[in-house]
DNA sequence: AGCACGCCGACT
DNA sequence: GTCGGCGTGCTC
C-alpha cells in the first residue's frame, strides 16, 4: 500500500510537519491534492505533499486517508516545490505557505460555484388534453432547447414544469455559471511604438530578469502589453503584478479591452465568489492572463511565459504580515522554475533591484525619454523655516497658497500631497504632556476630527476624544502633526467655495468610493485633491498643473534604512502627476531640511545621481543591499514568558555570531519600539551580517529558535520598518 | 489548533 | 465521595 505524507491544515507550530498516512486501495490520490483525514480525535483537511511506497513511522500505527475534497490535486507541482523553497528560505509554516496558493473561500467552504439549472425536452410523447401549460411548455422547449428552469417556471408556472420534469418529458442539468467581473468599457486600440519601446520589447525576450527603466510617462505600459502579446501568440501565459493601490478601474479595463476574456482580475474589490471563479479559470486554463496585486504571484498559471512586477519598488510587494515574503523572490524561483521572463519595472528602482542591474545580475533596460517629448514638471523646494522666520507658522507656505489661487483663478485643478492620514497625529496636553494611548497596542492614537474620536491605527479601536486632560484635567489640549483631514480643513478656510476632496484610508475603505471620488474630481474645476499615497499613482488629470507636498520631510526621517529611498521615489511619483497636461506642471515642495541631498537629486530628476550617492553611503555605513538586516520577532500576551523564551534564542544566535564572527556587524536584544500590539508583549532579536555567508547563517538562526516556545515567533529579512 | 488526560479545589 | 477547573502533551 502507498503512503501519503499529509501536512495539516493548521496553522499551529506544533503541527507544522508532515504526518504519515496510508492510502485506501480504492482511493486514487494525487500529489498536491487536499484529503480529510482522521487526526487524534478529529477529521480534518491537509495537503497530499508526497506519495512514496514506504514510511519513516510505525506502519502499524498509520492511520488511512478518509476521502480526497476536490477529486484533483489543487496545489500543482510547481507550487508543491515553491513550497519547500519557502520552507526553507523564509522560516514560514508549511500550512500557512500553502494557503498562499488557494483562494481563502475554498478554505472555508462558503463559497460554492454558481450553478444554474436548466431544463430540455426529454422525449417527445402524448400530454394530456387538459394539460395545456404542459403542452405550451414542451412547444417553448422544442423551439428554444436548453432554457434556464428558473425562466420557464417564472413564465409558465412552477407546478406544470416540475410536474413534466417527475414524468421524464424534460430533463434537469446543472450548469456553472461563473460570476462576471464588472469593468469599465474602452476601447483596446494599440498604440504603435515609439522606436525606444520597440527596442525594449525586442531586447527582453530570454530567460533572464529585465529591470526596465523607463521615466514617468516613457510608456511602459504599452511595451508590458506587447510582451504579454508576444507570449500569448506562442502558446504561454502571462502574468503581471501592480500595486494594489494602482489596481484602479482604468487600468483593469486597459487589459480586459486589450485581452478580453483571456484576462483574470485578481484585486481587493472583488468579493469573495468573484475571486473564486477567477482563480478556478486560471487554474483550469481558461484565462491565459492574470492581471493583480502583490497575493497574484501565487495563481497556479501554467506554461508561464513571462513575468512582469511592475512599480517594482513599491514596498507593498513585501508582505509585512504573516505570511511575510518578497514578492520578487518568489517571481525568480517561478521564472527559473517555468524559463520564463522576469521584468521588473519602474521610474524609481529600488536601490536594491538597481545595484543588482549594474552588477549584471539582471538586465538593464532603459527608457530615458517621454513618449509624448514633454518635461518633467518643475519642483520648486520651499525651506519652511524661512517661512517661519517671515512670521507664517501656517502649514502652507507664501508659494504654495499663490499657486494654488493662481489654479484657482484659472479653473484648475491641483493636488495636495500629506503622508499622513487623519486630522492630526495625536493629542497632547500641553500642560504635562500626556498623550493617549491605545490600551492593547503601545502607540499613541490619531485623532479624527470627522468623527471626532481618537483611533488605533494598528488595531483599529475608537476611543473618545479627549477634551479634559485624563492625568491632570487641563483643558489646554494640543494637536500634534497634521494629516490629511487638517489640511483639508485649513484649505477650506483660504479657498472658501473650492471644490475639496479627500482621498484617504478613511475615505475609500466602502466599495467604489475611490472611483466616485476620483470621477467627482476629474468633473470639477477649479477643485483640489488632498491626498495620501493613494493619489501618488497613475491617475492622468489633463488639468491637474500644480502639485503641493506639504511635508516633504515625514518619510524621510523614519529611522529606517530605506527612508532616504523612499522620500526619492514619493516625490518623483507624486511630480508625476502634474506632468500631464499642456502647460508644463509645478511642484511646490515643503520642507525644514531644504538642503537634504535628496531633493537635490528628486528636484533634478537625477535617478542615477541619487543611486551613486545612496548606494555609496549604504556601502560604507554597511547597510542593505550591502549587508542583510535581519529581525526574529517574538510575541505572546505574557510579558515574561515573551523575556524568557527571546533570551534562550538570543543566546543560540550569539553561538552562531561568534561562528561568523567576521560577518556580524551588529546583533541585540531588546523590546520592539512598539512593545504591545492587539494585547501581545513583542520583543526583537536585531542582527546585521555581510551577504558572503548569508544563507548558511539564516540556516542557522533557524535553528535557533526552540520549536515549542509558546511565543509565536517571525523571522524579516531586510524589513521594512522596525516597529 | 483542539482535544484527552490528569491532578487539585468546592460542592450535592 | 464526585464534578469540573484548566495546565500539559499529543496528534501519523
Amino acid at each position: 500500500m502507498k503512503v501519503a505524507s499529509v501536512i495539516i491544515d493548521q496553522d499551529a507550530k506544533a503541527l507544522d510537519r508532515e504526518f504519515e498516512y496510508l492510502i485506501p486501495d480504492e482511493l486514487e490520490l494525487k500529489e498536491g491534492e487536499r484529503v480529510m483525514v482522521p487526526f487524534g480525535a478529529r477529521v480534518i483537511q491537509g495537503f497530499i505533499v508526497e506519495i512514496k511506497d514506504n514510511s519513516s513511522f510505525e506502519l502499524t500505527k498509520l492511520k488511512s486517508i478518509l476521502r480526497s475534497v476536490d477529486g484533483f490535486p489543487v496545489i500543482k507541482k510547481e507550487m508543491l516545490a515553491l513550497m519547500k523553497y519557502m520552507a526553507d528560505k523564509l522560516f514560514l509554516k508549511l500550512a500557512s505557505i500553502l494557503r498562499l496558493f488557494l483562494p481563502s473561500e475554498m478554505r472555508t467552504g462558503k463559497v460554492k460555484e454558481l450553478v444554474e439549472r436548466y431544463v430540455s425536452l426529454n422525449q417527445d410523447v402524448e400530454i394530456p388534453k387538459n394539460a395545456k401549460k404542459q403542452a405550451v411548455i414542451v412547444e417553448f422547449l422544442k423551439q428554444h432547447g436548453k432554457v434556464k428552469f428558473s425562466e420557464v417556471s417564472n413564465e409558465f408556472g412552477y407546478a406544470p414544469l416540475s410536474a413534466l420534469v417527475k414524468k421524464g418529458v424534460v430533463s434537469v442539468s446543472y450548469e456553472e455559471r461563473k460570476r462576471s467581473v464588472e469593468f469599465d468599457k474602452i476601447s483596446g486600440e494599440k498604440k504603435a511604438l515609439t522606436p525606444l519601446q520597440q527596442r525594449a520589447v525586442d531586447t527582453i525576450k530570454e530567460n533572464k530578469t529585465y529591470l526596465l527603466h523607463g521615466v514617468t510617462g516613457s510608456g511602459k505600459t504599452e511595451v508590458y502589453m506587447n510582451l504579454i502579446e508576444r507570449e500569448l501568440k506562442n502558446g504561454k501565459t502571462a502574468l503581471m503584478l501592480v500595486p494594489e493601490i494602482s489596481l484602479t478601474p482604468q487600468v483593469l479595463a486597459n487589459f480586459k479591452a486589450r485581452f478580453g476574456e483571456e484576462v483574470a482580475l485578481i484585486h481587493s474589490g472583488l468579493s469573495a465568489g468573484e475571486r473564486f471563479d477567477e482563480w478556478r479559470r486560471i487554474f483550469f486554463g481558461e484565462a491565459k492572463v492574470v492581471v493583480g496585486a502583490r497575493s497574484a504571484i501565487f495563481t497556479p498559471l501554467e506554461n508561464l511565459g513571462i513575468i512582469i512586477i511592475d512599480e517594482e519598488h513599491e514596498q507593498s510587494y513585501i508582505s509585512e504580515s504573516n505570511p511575510r515574503y518578497d514578492t520578487h523572490e518568489i517571481a525568480e524561483f517561478r521564472r527559473k522554475y517555468n524559463n520564463s521572463i522576469l521584468v521588473l519595472g519602474s521610474a524609481t528602482p529600488s536601490i536594491e533591484s538597481y545595484a543588482k542591474a549594474l552588477d549584471g545580475e539582471y538586465t538593464l533596460v532603459e527608457m530615458p525619454v517621454r513618449v509624448n517629448g514633454m518635461e518633467m514638471p518643475k519642483i520648486v523646494v520651499v525651506d519652511m523655516l524661512n517661512e517661519l522666520r517671515h512670521g507664517n507658522s501656517e502649514i502652507f507656505s507664501i508659494p504654495l497658497l499663490a499657486e494654488l489661487g493662481s489654479v484657482v483663478e484659472r479653473k484648475k485643478q491641483a493636488m495636495i500631497f500629506i503622508n499622513r492620514r487623519g486630522f492630526s497625529s495625536f493629542q497632547r496636553c500641553r500642560e504635562c504632556g500626556y498623550v493617549a494611548k491605545c490600551r492593547d497596542c503601545d502607540v499613541s492614537l490619531v485623532y479624527h476630527h470627522y468623527e471626532n474620536k481618537l483611533k488605533c491605527h494598528y488595531c483599529g479601536k475608537r476611543y473618545k476624544a479627549l477634551d479634559i486632560c485624563p492625568s491632570c484635567g487641563s483643558r489646554n489640549i494640543k494637536q500634534g502633526a497634521i494629516g490629511t483631514e487638517r489640511v483639508v480643513e485649513e484649505l477650506k478656510r483660504f479657498f472658501p467655495g473650492v471644490a475639496i476632496f479627500r482621498m484617504d484610508n478613511d475615505t475609500t475603505s466602502t466599495k467604489g468610493a475611490h472611483r466616485s471620488i476620483l470621477s467627482q474630481f476629474r468633473e470639477t474645476k477649479p477643485a483640489i485633491l488632498v491626498g495620501t499615497q493613494m493619489i501618488a499613482k497613475g491617475h492622468d488629470f489633463e488639468d491637474v498643473i500644480l502639485v503641493g507636498i506639504v511635508d516633504a520631510d515625514q518619510s524621510l526621517y523614519q529611522s529606517d534604512y530605506r527612508s532616504i529611498e523612499r522620500t526619492f521615489q514619493l516625490i518623483t511619483q507624486v511630480s508625476g502627476r502634474a506632468g500631464r497636461s499642456k502647460d508644463q506642471g509645478k511642484v511646490i515642495l515643503q520642507t525644514y531640511s531644504p538642503r537634504h541631498y535628496v531633493y537635490h537629486y528628486a528636484q533634478n530628476y537625477d535617478f542615477k545621481g541619487f543611486f551613486k550617492k545612496e548606494a555609496n553611503l549604504r556601502k560604507v555605513t554597511n547597510f542593505p543591499p550591502y549587508t542583510k538586516v535581519l529581525r526574529i520577532l517574538f510575541s505572546h500576551e505574557d510579558e515574561n514568558i515573551v523575556a524568557k523564551e527571546i533570551k534562550v534564542c538570543y543566546n543560540n544566535v550569539q553561538k552562531v555570531k561568534e561562528k561568523f564572527i567576521d560577518d556580524f556587524i551588529y546583533l541585540d536584544v531588546m523590546k520592539s519600539p512598539l512593545n504591545r500590539i492587539k494585547t501581545k508583549y513583542r520583543y526583537q532579536i536585531l542582527m546585521r551580517f555581510k551577504l558572503a555567508h548569508a544563507e548558511e547563517i539564516e540556516k542557522e538562526l533557524f535553528a535557533c529558535v526552540d520549536k515549542k516556545a509558546k511565543s509565536s515567533v517571525f523571522f524579516e529579512i531586510n524589513p521594512q520598518n522596525l516597529s
